[in-house]
DNA sequence: CTGTGTGAAGGAGTTCACAGCG
DNA sequence: CGCTGTGAACTCCTTCACACAG
């Protein structure tokens, strides 16, 4: 019986959180029982691996029926952390920053932007929905404060180096990065990167392929 | 000698523009020549990843001295299909819509956003930079006016089905989809999703495991 | 003798096939 | 029987090791 000991495949991880939506909507509906059948109608995901993806981290099923909806709930839920709300700061205030900072009050149920960061005067001081934006030197004080363990960063790519020396000063470890530069950050600090720019432009090679129905 | 014949494995199309860019920077500081070594530097993939990904589609190099900067360049360019300017549409002028094409406007180089669509009548008829923002109804005209090969899809999830199908209608065969639904799309249509909501879930498990230096 | 191009070996993740429990 | 849980086979990609061209 395998348990959270052996470190977790990326890829597993990135389709929790899927599985999890998907659970909140047949909670949502009052459906107790779901198969992976079903699952991976909603999902496009085989049956077999999303079943490999849940039974690595323990028996949550019953044989012959499925997955009890809550009970599976719950446990993805511990499995990534989301049992407890978690708190996130969003750095850069402008536009793409803005953006994050509302998408993320409003269409992300599991956590919470206690903050937004920004060095330009004309921005510091105002509110995104209800949420400040503060200059970038109190970040520290807010972070430990709220225990923050997330940091969305979204400044321009010339001063992205900069604010992520600040966060990663602040003490949070655990970076999203929309610049598209490589930050240089210690070792235990984890960085994701999404580069619009370089995932639209992959996408320009199938567009260009699509000479086949 | 490997051809473009084979189909090239995602994971070498999702590089290439990250090759793109670091030789973009290279051209501008007039660096001719560079090696795998020094890519792998830049990006942090080994030099023999590099080398398979660019000898997959012909042998761009100089052994013994490494590749021209502008004659790999060229190539890339070539093979993505960036060699001509490609039109996109942005799909939702919210806020996040909004950020996409300011952004895809101001820091893609190689696409060029040639409207954006809302239902809206609040924001239909404004700009965004130098971007109309125009009435769904007008798709299919300005798609097949100006050869648009992708779109960008950034409308809330209740309204994503209705809005592919509009994309889909209209003649585009790539969306970009920034919704948190799994679309129904013909099987010619080449869907590309980034869920924001579900990318910064999963790095919270990260954010937990961070017990170790 | 330097750095590319590439077969061979290795590793990670997915699919298959089926054993086993409710 | 039905659907989960899982070893085994397989596929895809990455790393290794080295031949070979400039």
């Amino acid at each position: 019986m395998p348990s959270e000991n052996r470190d977790a495949p990326k890829s597993v991880i990135r389709r929790l959180p899927i599985y999890l939506r998907i659970l909140d909507n047949l909670m949502r509906n009052e459906v107790d029982v779901v198969s992976s059948r079903e699952l991976s109608e909603e999902t496009g995901f085989t049956a077999e691996q999303i079943r490999k993806d849940l039974a690595f981290f323990g028996a949550f099923g019953t044989r012959g029926t499925g997955y009890h909806t809550n009970v599976l709930r719950e446990n993805i839920l511990r499995i990534i952390g989301l049992d407890v709300q978690t708190n996130i700061i969003v750095v850069g205030a402008g536009h793409l920053g803005t953006a994050l900072v509302r998408y993320n009050s409003t269409k992300n149920p599991y956590v919470n932007v206690v903050a937004a960061f920004d060095i330009d005067p004309e921005v510091v001081g105002t509110r995104i929905l209800d949420v400040e934006v503060m200059h970038s030197s109190r970040m520290k004080e807010i972070v430990e404060r709220h225990e923050v363990k997330v940091a969305v960063l979204a400044v321009p790519s010339k001063q992205a180096q900069a604010a992520a020396d600040v966060i990663v000063n602040s003490g949070v470890s655990v970076i999203f990065n929309f610049s598209s530069i490589k930050l240089q950050v210690p070792e235990n600090v984890y960085v994701h990167n999404v580069d619009l720019s370089i995932e639209l432009q992959s996408l320009i090679y199938y567009a260009n392929s699509e000479k086949n129905a």
